[in-house]
DNA sequence: AACGCATCCAACCGCCCCACA
DNA sequence: ATGTGGGGCGGTTGGATGCGT
């Protein structure tokens, strides 16, 4: 139960957006005295800020090591793999991003990544991930080459890759992770075992079986050299249905002509779970690839 | 220039965990 | 065993900014 002055200086306290001024007292006191006690400290270096707002304020902007700016390719490849594992644990997360701050990476991931599975875009017209005043805005081009830049991903000087041309059937076949070659069959496990469709299935309390996630065969696998020389990327990529079984258990059901698929085994019932309600854009292939792509 | 919309991200909020009395 | 407070975490909000018309 907090007192009354308590709440009385609560009320008192500053909210909103840190000045220059306050930043300064904030570091000032910081480097003096170090750090001893969130709630008591703000009153002792004289600013009228919640103890949990200077913490905040210190680990996420005014400590020493921060890195600002873009992340680079490296780090996005890094919460991407870390992602997969840990899931939303954006501490545990930038932990191994020196310099970065788990409200960095979650904005990050929020914004560019998520944002992306969730939004199912017309796939003629993908448009990559803007970047607030630091680059231009990206669209894929009526070829569907993307252009443009990803974040600090072009800075790399390596080819882009989006300048490499993807059959729908090398982006389903091939995935290159970490030296990791990426079945179809293995792409589906692979978003089944997201930490976030792993709770939602159990929160639906759904038997695993009745999901079947096998590809009784494979499709024909391309190797990058053979989908990075194998022309242009077709205006309307259909999937061969010769590529899978006809099997009814099948989980790759059936790409229609937009691209999407249309059934994914049980997963159409993932109702709350924005990676699953919507089919995977060409977009989101094309996205995930770019990143994961060595 | 002005307006509306989209996007980004710093900051806040509520909850949880843990140490300690 | 229980209450309390500090610190940490993930989710969300809203102000700032960019962009298109």
């Amino acid at each position: 139960m907090r007192s009354i002055s308590q709440n009385y200086q609560n009320f008192c306290l500053r909210k909103g957006t840190w000045r220059a001024d306050e930043d300064q007292m904030l570091r000032a006191y910081i480097k003096r005295y170090g750090i001893w006690n969130w709630n008591e400290m703000p009153k002792a270096a004289g600013l009228l800020r919640s103890g949990k707002s200077c913490r905040l304020r210190w680990m996420n902007y005014l400590r020493p090591g921060i890195k600002r700016g873009n992340l680079s390719k490296e780090e996005v490849q890094t919460i991407i793999k870390l992602h997969k594992m840990l899931g939303n644990r954006w501490s545990a997360i930038a932990e191994k991003l020196p310099g970065r701050t788990d409200n960095e990476i979650k904005n990050f991931w929020n914004t560019y990544l998520r944002n992306r599975f969730k939004n199912n875009i017309s796939n003629t017209a993908v448009q990559a991930p803007k970047l607030q005043g630091t680059g231009p805005v990206n669209d894929i081009n009526e070829n569907q080459h993307m252009e443009g830049n990803v974040g600090s991903l072009e800075s790399s000087g390596e080819p882009s890759f989006r300048d490499q041309p993807f059959s729908m059937e090398a982006q389903m076949c091939k995935v290159e992770d970490y030296g990791e070659t990426y079945t179809d069959e293995m792409w589906v496990q692979e978003l089944l075992s997201y930490p976030n469709a792993s709770h939602n299935f159990e929160c639906k309390q759904r038997n695993s079986s009745d999901i079947d996630v096998s590809l009784p065969t494979s499709p024909n696998i391309l190797n990058s050299e053979e989908y990075s020389s194998n022309g242009t990327l077709p205006m309307s990529p259909i999937i061969s249905t010769d590529n899978f079984s006809s099997s009814s258990s099948n989980p790759v059901k059936d790409f229609n002509e937009n691209q999407h698929m249309v059934e994914i085994g049980s997963l159409e019932s993932f109702g709350e779970l924005p990676l699953w309600d919507h089919p995977f854009s060409m977009e989101a292939q094309l996205w995930v690839q770019e990143l994961l792509y060595n």
